[in-house]
DNA sequence: CTTACCATGTAAGGCGTTACATGATTCA
DNA sequence: TGAATCATGTAACGCCTTACATGGTAAG
């Protein structure tokens, strides 16, 4: 396994502080983590079955309330290459924004398509805000607990940050592209 | 070819104005582009080839300074193509920030790894401001040209608004982290 | 003369998604 | 009883990157 896969460092990183199942790692990933880093069941099975082979976690079955799971927990080996990939400076911040290549390739279609598009942007990021900043809002009260806690109000406020700047620049264009005459 | 694919929208959206080289296309992908939307040349040639099959678009050899181009143009058919896409919603607006992966992660790992990546995210975006606001500058100026500067215009105003809130993150997080003593 | 840039492609393989497939439990 | 949630996985396939491979031209 690369380093430069990631998935298997993000799966790492949250068997660092506890054991979990692929279906709580998905969990995981569909909340907080969806904003910066997404993943699919099939890739999360597929990866958790690769850390077991390379002796990055342990698997070990477990039955509760009648049902059969799967716990996976990270061993020294994991932790030693979550270490060292914690280690050395990211290497990929990337942007794939479909609204802003639809609004980029918009200027030969009808303005109110354009218009369409942002409408439809301006409306999901309303729609995500107050979840992300219940985060910012919980997270910074128990931000003294732990350094952990610490390092995930930053990320809250990152969130925060940017939804809002969606907003602005929604709202900005809305008024540019509506006061334009050609 | 589906239309989930976007790398096909996005070279028939370069070529809708112009007729295009694969290389040519290739640098339009690493200059404003590239902030939204990345490709190599190997999916770009893939992608190319594709696109003639499909019947989205044509190419032809010109020789031009005792060099063999091979030069690709959008059909009809690509037009419709383009503009069924355009019209239709955005589905994903993703980010993928290795940054905040490990910021995230970086809770239990010594407080110096996350301020050298913030510092590090820091570097990368005072790099690349001016670069853009250079872009928002030019097309401020020909904006009412044409309504595909305006787009543009936009695009980069987005840009500009992010990139300094990342600035602004960046700095206020520094300061949390040193201020934070656990 | 050599570096940078122009120019095109292939092949292997990794990564990840979607769809499919199954079945138990909990709660209204 | 039926919907939601818990729970795990596979198979096919698409997309894209990396590395490889080649060679011409322009400019210093």
């Amino acid at each position: 396994m690369a380093i430069e896969k990631k998935l298997d460092c993000v799966i790492l990183g949250l068997l660092s502080t506890e054991e979990l199942t692929g279906y709580e790692i998905k969990k995981c990933m569909s909340s907080v983590i969806k904003y910066f880093w997404s993943a699919s069941y099939g890739s999360i099975y597929q990866t958790l079955n690769q850390l077991v082979e390379n002796e990055y976690a342990t698997k070990r079955e477990a039955i509760e309330n009648g049902r059969t799971k799967i716990i996976y927990r990270i061993t020294e080996k994991g932790r030693e290459y979550l270490r060292v990939w914690l280690s050395i400076p990211a290497e990929k911040n990337e942007l794939r924004f479909e609204t802003i290549l639809k609004l980029f390739f918009g200027g030969s279609a009808d303005k109110s398509i354009s218009l369409r598009h942002l409408e439809d942007f301006k409306q999901r990021t309303v729609d995500e805000l107050p979840i992300i900043e219940k985060y910012v809002e919980d997270l910074d009260k128990i931000k003294h607990e732990s350094p952990t806690n610490m390092n995930y109000l930053l990320i809250a406020l990152f969130g925060m940050k940017i939804f809002n700047t969606y907003l602005e620049w929604c709202e900005e264009s809305e008024k540019l592209l509506k006061d334009y005459n050609d």
